[in-house]
This record gives C-alpha cells, sequence and structure tokens, in this order.
RNA sequence: GCGGGUGUAGCUCAGUGGUAGAGCGUCACGUUGCCAACGUGAAUGUCGACGGUUCGAAUCCGUUCACCCGCUCCA
C-alpha cells in the first residue's frame, strides 16, 4: 500500500472534490454507512448499505464474468492460447502453520518500541541497554543492536554522563526486554538526549487473533487471514490434480481480509476488514515475465473500462528498493493506483500486479513437506516416439491483487461530479454495467392512466435487467425532484410515460449525463436498457 | 501510537448555564404536467457515550468512543 507521492500535475478532477461531501452523499443516499453507528461505531470498519452492497456486488460480478467465466474477456494469452482462470472459496481461519510459512506469523509478533520524542519505532528485541559495569546506578543508554554507529553514539552519551571515558569492555549490556518500567524511565533513546521517552514495548501484530474451540488457551490460537492469496496456493495441487487445467493457468478467488492496521484512516481504504479479488496465474519460470506484463496491462485496462479513466489512474512500476521481499528476484512489482480526493495530488493503491516467483508454492512446500512440483508434459527433450519428454518444475506466479472495497471507493470518488447547473447540485456518473440502480420509470403525473402504463414498463424492465440492479418505480412528487434524486443515485437512464404515451406509445428516455431525451417505443425500453448496460439487445 | 480539529434531526449547521432550533430532505393530502415548483399538515433528537460540578448542563470540568487533518505505521 503506497501512497506516492506528487509527479504528476494535480489539475484534474478528484484533487478537487471534497471527501467529507463524498461521504455525505454516501450516507444520506445508503451507500456506505460507518459499522455500529448506533453504539457509537467501531474503527476501521465500514457497512454498506443498499446502493453500495449493490455497487460493490456489481464491481465483484464484473471481475468474476471478465476473469473466470471469460477468461480476460475471451483475451489472447502471450502464449497465443485463451487464458484460462478457475475460482476457489477458501476459509478465513486455516491452520496457523499458513501463515507461518506464508512469513506472515513471525515479523508479526515482534514486540516494537516507540520513541515518543524522535518518534522512531525500533523492534524490542533489536534494542540493546548499557550501563557501566560494576555501577547500576544512574541513567541506561539505549542503542540499536548491531548498528556500530549507534552503540559508539550511547557509549559517548553514557561516558559524558558519567563524567569518564569508557571503552566497549567497562560497560554491561542487556537487552531493552529484560528492563523494569522503572528502568525505563531512566533510560536515554537510541537517537535522544533526554530519558523516559521510550514506550514499553507493544506488540505490534497486524493479523487478528482468535481462539478455535471453546477452551481458548495458547494452543488454540488461530488468525483470520491477512491476504486469501494464501488460500490459493494451499490448495494449488488440489487444483491441478482434480480438474483438468494446465500450466499456465490461474485460480481466483474473492474474499474477505482482515488486517488490524494501525490507523484505519480514509474512509473505506484502509479499513480492518475489507475484501479482496485475487489471483494468483502459475507459469513456467522462462514465461513469467511475458505474463506478467500480460496481466499488468490487462488489469489496468480493465479498471479504465469500468469508468476509471484519465489522469486519475495510474500505473506504477516499483523501484527496486521498494520490492516485497517475494519480488527481489522476479520481473517485477506494479500498483495500479487511484487519485483519491484524500491522497492528491499523490495517488492510493487499488491493485498491485507482482511476480512472486515461486517463492509462495516453494514455502509451502518447505513447510508442509507436500511436493508443490508441476509436471509439464508438453516440455522437455522429446523422445523417440515423438513426445516431449516432460519437465518438473515450481511455477512461477504472477499475482493480480485487487482491493474490492478500494475499487468501490475509486468508482465513488470518479462518480461524483458537481454540477451547479442541475437541481441536485451533483451526479454520480457510475459506469452503466456498474451502476446499482440501472433505471427508473416515472409516470408524468400520477393519474390519467399514466401510473398503470408505467408500471407495465416497469414489469418488463424488471425481468430483463432485474438480475443486474435496482430498478425504480416512482409515481410521486414533481418530475424533476424524481429525476434529481436519480441523479444523486447514479441511475443513468430514466424512462419517463406522458400523455403522448397514451395515444402513440413512445416514452421518453431521460440520459443522466447529458440531460438529453428522446422518445422510444415503450415496448423498446427493455432492450434499449440491455444494449446499453452491455447485456446485448 | 503522537499532535490538532470535530461530534446537536436523514443531510448541512445555529444555539456560551434557564422550554431543543433553522434550512434542505422525508411522509400525507391537494395542486402541478419534463428537471429539487406551490399550498396545507405531519413525523423525526437520550444534543456521540459515561461520570462530575450546579437549584438547573447541548453549554462548565473529567474520562471515553467515533470521524477528519498532519506525523507514524502499512510485513
Amino acid at each position: 500500500m503506497t501512497e506516492s507521492q506528487p509527479e504528476t500535475n494535480p489539475s484534474a478532477d478528484t484533487g478537487k472534490k471534497s471527501m467529507d461531501e463524498i461521504m455525505a452523499l454516501c450516507k444520506r443516499r445508503g451507500f456506505v454507512y460507518p459499522a455500529s453507528e448506533i453504539y457509537g461505531g467501531i474503527n476501521g470498519f465500514w457497512d454498506y448499505g443498499p446502493l453500495g452492497s449493490q455497487l460493490k456486488k456489481n464491481l465483484r460480478d464484473a471481475w468474476w464474468h471478465d476473469v473466470v467465466m471469460t477468461g480476460c474477456r475471451g483475451k489472447t494469452g502471450p502464449d497465443g492460447n485463451p487464458v484460462r482462470v478457475v475460482p476457489v472459496d477458501t476459509c478465513i481461519i486455516q491452520n496457523p502453520k499458513v501463515w507461518e510459512a506464508s512469513g506472515h506469523v513471525g515479523g508479526f509478533n515482534d514486540p516494537m518500541v516507540d520513541c515518543r520524542e524522535t518518534k522512531s519505532r525500533y523492534r524490542a528485541d533489536h534494542v540493546k541497554c548499557m550501563g557501566e559495569k560494576g555501577d547500576s546506578s544512574g541513567q541506561i543508554y539505549a542503542f540499536i543492536d548491531g548498528d556500530d554507529a549507534s552503540f559508539e553514539g550511547a557509549l559517548k552519551k553514557l561516558g559524558k554522563y558519567k563524567k569518564k571515558n569508557l571503552t566497549r569492555d567497562e560497560v554491561d549490556i542487556c537487552p531493552l526486554t529484560d528492563l523494569s518500567v522503572e528502568e525505563l524511565a531512566i533510560t536515554v533513546g537510541p537517537d535522544t538526549k533526554e530519558v523516559g521517552t521510550l514506550t514499553e514495548p507493544r506488540a505490534f501484530n497486524l493479523m487478528f487473533k482468535t481462539y478455535i474451540g471453546a477452551t481458548a488457551t495458547e494452543d488454540d490460537i488461530a488468525y483470520l487471514r491477512p491476504e486469501t492469496a494464501q488460500g490459493i496456493f494451499i490448495h494449488f495441487k488440489n487444483v491441478v490434480d482434480t480438474t483438468r487445467v494446465a500450466v499456465p493457468f490461474g485460480i481466483a478467488q474473492t474474499g474477505k481480509s482482515f488486517r488490524n492496521e494501525v490507523t484505519p484512516r480514509n474512509f473505506t481504504f484502509r479499513s480492518r476488514e475489507f475484501e479482496q479479488m485475487e489471483i494468483e496465474f502459475f507459469c513456467h519460470p522462462d514465461e513469467a515475465g511475458a505474463w506478467y506484463e500480460f496481466w499488468r496491462d490487462w488489469r489496468m485496462q480493465w479498471w479504465k473500462d469500468l469508468g476509471l479513466e484519465g489522469e486519475n489512474l495510474i500505473l506504477r512500476e516499483h523501484e527496486k528498493d521498494e520490492l516485497a521481499h517475494y519480488a527481489k528476484e522476479g520481473a517485477g512489482t506494479s500498483d495500479i493506483e487511484y487519485r483519491f480526493p484524500f491522497t492528491a495530488p499523490g495517488y492510493g493503491e487499488l491493485e498491485g500486479i507482482a511476480d512472486r516467483t515461486n517463492f509462495d508454492l516453494k514455502q509451502h512446500q518447505d513447510h508442509s513437506k507436500k511436493k508443490m512440483e508441476y509436471h509439464d508434459t508438453t516440455r522437455g527433450e522429446p523422445l523417440p516416439n515423438g513426445q516431449p519428454k516432460g519437465e518438473w518444475y515450481i511455477p512461477h506466479v504472477i499475482e493480480p491483487s485487487a482491493g474490492l472495497d478500494r475499487g468501490v471507493l475509486a468508482l465513488l470518488c470518479e462518480a461524483y461530479t458537481p454540477d451547479p447547473e442541475r437541481p441536485s447540485k451533483v451526479y454520480m456518473k457510475f459506469h452503466p454495467r456498474i451502476a446499482p440502480i440501472k433505471a427508473a420509470i416515472f409516470p408524468l403525473v400520477n393519474k390519467d392512466g399514466m401510473p398503470d402504463k408505467a408500471m407495465e414498463i416497469y414489469r418488463a424492465v424488471v425481468q430483463r435487467v432485474g438480475a443486474h440492479g435496482f430498478v425504480e418505480y416512482d409515481p410521486k412528487q414533481n418530475i424533476g425532484k424524481r429525476y434529481a434524486r436519480m441523479d444523486e443515485a447514479g441511475c443513468p437512464f430514466c424512462f419517463t410515460v406522458d400523455s403522448e404515451t397514451l395515444t402513440d406509445g413512445t416514452v421518453t428516455v431521460r440520459d443522466r449525463d447529458t440531460l438529453s431525451q428522446e422518445r422510444i417505443p415503450a415496448g423498446d425500453v427493455p432492450g434499449y436498457l440491455a444494449e446499453r448496460l452491455g447485456l446485448g439487445s
């Protein structure tokens, strides 16, 4: 997760949009509510209302359809064949050994110490303390273990305090974690001159902990998954063995993940409970580079096609020094980043595409002692009978990992369009494909048979597009008010029955974005809509 | 985790110790006939929560929770 610093000019829209106003609209129109709001809320958790949950479902469905059901919408992969992706749905809680293998436990359970003055944070087991040998009175000096400059600094400070020159052999050293609270209070931090700036060591485990079974002892500890990816890796062999898939192929999964973020911030952007849409694409090591580029470019195009066009969306290749441990040897890592109002003029990550090499499968092979090698019968020297000899290898993995909630947030921010000219002052310009309300059917006035005709059209439209989003029927209040309401909800098309409908059978179609109106036969409404929603006429 | 700010109706906010308010929105009825029109009426609040001071607290004090901003963190 990066919020990159500005590189492009902050001219475009999102920087000027007010996050407060977007949040107010989300609440007002039922997109997003604070979780547990009537009890005062709960930090880092958000719930979706009726429009929000449908919007989120539409985004997830679009991903599922485009990735899993149609293999990148029928695109041809770098190997010249259709792209194959199959789904799994794995548990949030797994054997804790999964997280030991993935590296999530370990680096995570380390207690940390903060310096209140310099705001630095140290791993508690990396900080050591010194005092004069044979004289335990007075201040204690902390330094970073293994860092000579830090050691010398502490030695110098101690010597100055004791008013004598001390050498390495004249001090006692102990781990910071051995200090009592009282001793910590008279300890000088590694980068300060005053005592008492260090906090007590605290665990910063970003994984949610829970207990399996009712007894809840230390032996029963389990974790809520911090990513869905590991559920895919641990079933790689199962999928290969039970499905007629052959490398290269992908396994996809959507689902909730949990991270005990230090600071949840920025609306739903950094939540403690969030949903991911992850693909692990397995391929031969020699082809990893080509597949990395394929996924990186296609995933970028995918977000663009959902309406995140223009300068607010960028593809950012990671610098070598910020690559994660698993990606160091790979072809690279890219982030698809969106310029949110709260990151502008910087960007926030929507999706990361990483070449993870064979790191994960190898880790699981090492920890589980189960072979993760794949027998590729299309490779190897030709045998006398003309067939290839076959090749055993641990596939490399390209991982396009997207944040569903972040995607929803980006769609909300992108759609939010202030327009002082129209009565609502703002409208939500959702791409019709992901708009939660697909259409509204209005009688111009609530009499003269118009409601009956409108209701008839409403039923036909629900029949045709109801599986993809809401269809509204609203006969109350004046027509302008109803249009305005639909603008705020982001409904792309409104169909209105008027007196002409009763004589010539046509209705008006109001386009949300252009405000233009045209007349079409009432019977054509479902087809007209289906075509514009990408469902075919 | 640190510092700053905010919290009153669905939304935006006024209200500095003495009866809980406005605009918009929502609902009903009437009117209206293509962009939040008009009329009449109605509902809606433990003033974020808990505790204290006071005859009396939305208002003063303490604690706490949530959100926003800046640091920090983001394996």
